[in-house]
DNA sequence: ACTTGACTCTTACGTAACGTTAGCCACTTT
DNA sequence: AAAGTGGCTAACGTTACGTAAGAGTCAAGT
């Protein structure tokens, strides 16, 4: 309830602004942002308008400003703010611009150092599904695991031909194996060592971590979808791939049997 | 028709490759790029290793990559350039991400300065017109002027309902003041005079230079949409227009009769 | 041979916005 | 009084060169 005007010390006013201490002596330093006095031994201490300005300034830095201009803003009273900031638009969108070519050649040149053994289209990355089974696919996943679908999708395009139907033939052994060893108890050697298999497969189309790959093992059981897919190679097959995947897991990911 | 293998000069390297001097002097300071030999007085010499060297180091500079990096990149022959380029893919979508926010938080900003008048909105901008004609007219001026329509409209958006309105009325005084004139001569300083408030008139819309200042006043009358929107005020008043405008540029953009 | 003018070399400070010691002083608590 | 916490100044480090400064080198013209 107190609202006297307090004195801050740089250490509370860098707390309570979120900068750094050497930050605030910085401005001081460059005349940007001064202490409304100092003790007399030197200790700085600021008070409302100080912090009032340095809220300013941080504004303006997150637009970009540089501190020399920040000062000018601030000090000259005279400054056409509406114009500077319509520049600075300019400048932002100029390098939006350039990011967004960077970006292009990047791909342009993975597409390159791939494309030795052919470039996979989108309509090879979708065959054998029908258009709406691949579009219901990618939207459901899209819901569930957002970002990453996308980068599922990049990893894919990178892929050659080749590499492809290895990858889908791969997929396809994965679940035959496991199928034949449905039987066994998910910490057996043998079933762990094609759960890795799985997990490295896995690894090819993004960077899973244990949490996502815990996930991907409930998702498996959790969504009418996959789990149709799984019991359709095996009845139960779902259920056991989500447990030695959970397996996998404990053992810290790696095969100890 | 040479091709024997030449060696280059600091100097001629720098205007082949477009870098400086003093980039290469440095390059070889951190080891990035060294030549390929040195004369018994210390002259750098380069020859083709180097040049094609340099040609990647520029590459991978174009992409966003410190120097220690390219380093890494080119001297580590075991360097997963694919997994690197998906990194800085990574890291250039993120940049573009927050430009973005900055972006929209410059326009916020500029809204909320201007919105003490009250912000015009889309329909506001274009009531008066049918929405086909507004659309006609986007259409034809983005085909023309293309980068600078997105201005013009930035511009009017910004406004205030009552400056809008103000500047629409003020647009349709100017053109009764000029057709009062037509008779005179452009250089008469009534005229002028009138043509500079046109001037500033346009100048609210977007930074106009003499060029196109120019460059507006001859669409005035090459443009059949434009030329009939003035002739249909009073016959002849696009051309008069037109050439007071290139009056007002001759005059060095100042009124002096 | 000598003078220019064009080049080259090394050395080293400047840039932006602080981060990071380092050495020393102040203030408070145990 | 010792210890812990905070403050101050001074000064180097960071990135990729730009920009002199001072001095030697080389080919061409006189």
């Amino acid at each position: 309830m107190e609202n006297g005007n307090h004195s801050y010390s740089v250490k509370e006013l860098s707390k309570l602004a979120g900068v750094s201490v050497r930050t605030l002596h910085h401005y001081d330093e460059i005349g940007l942002l001064s202490p409304a006095y100092r003790s007399e031994k030197g200790y700085r201490f600021y008070e409302r308008p100080e912090l009032f300005r340095l809220q300013q300034i941080m504004f303006y830095k997150t637009l970009g400003y540089e501190l020399a201009e920040i000062k000018n803003i601030l000090d000259d009273n005279g400054f056409d703010l509406v114009k500077s900031l319509r520049f600075q638009r300019k400048q932002l969108m100029k390098k939006q611009a350039n990011l967004e070519e960077l970006i292009a050649t990047i791909e342009k040149t993975i597409h390159e150092i791939k494309s030795q053994e052919g470039m996979i289209t989108d309509k090879e990355m979708y065959e054998g599904f029908s258009k709406e089974e691949a579009n219901q696919m990618r939207m459901e996943a899209t819901e569930r695991w957002g970002d990453e679908v996308s980068q599922v999708e990049q990893r894919i395009k990178e892929m050659g031909k080749k590499e492809w139907s290895e990858t889908k033939q791969e997929a396809e052994e994965i679940n035959l194996w496991l199928s034949n060893l449905i039987h066994k108890p998910v910490t057996d050697i043998e079933v762990q060592k094609v759960i890795m298999m799985h997990f490295e497969h896995i690894s090819k189309f993004y960077d899973v971590s244990e949490v996502r790959y815990r996930g991907l093992a409930d998702m498996y059981v959790a969504d009418e979808r996959f789990k149709a897919h799984y019991d359709k190679v095996k009845p139960g097959l779902a259920e056991f791939l989500n447990k030695g995947m959970h397996q996998f897991c404990d053992n810290g990911m790696k095969v100890i049997g």
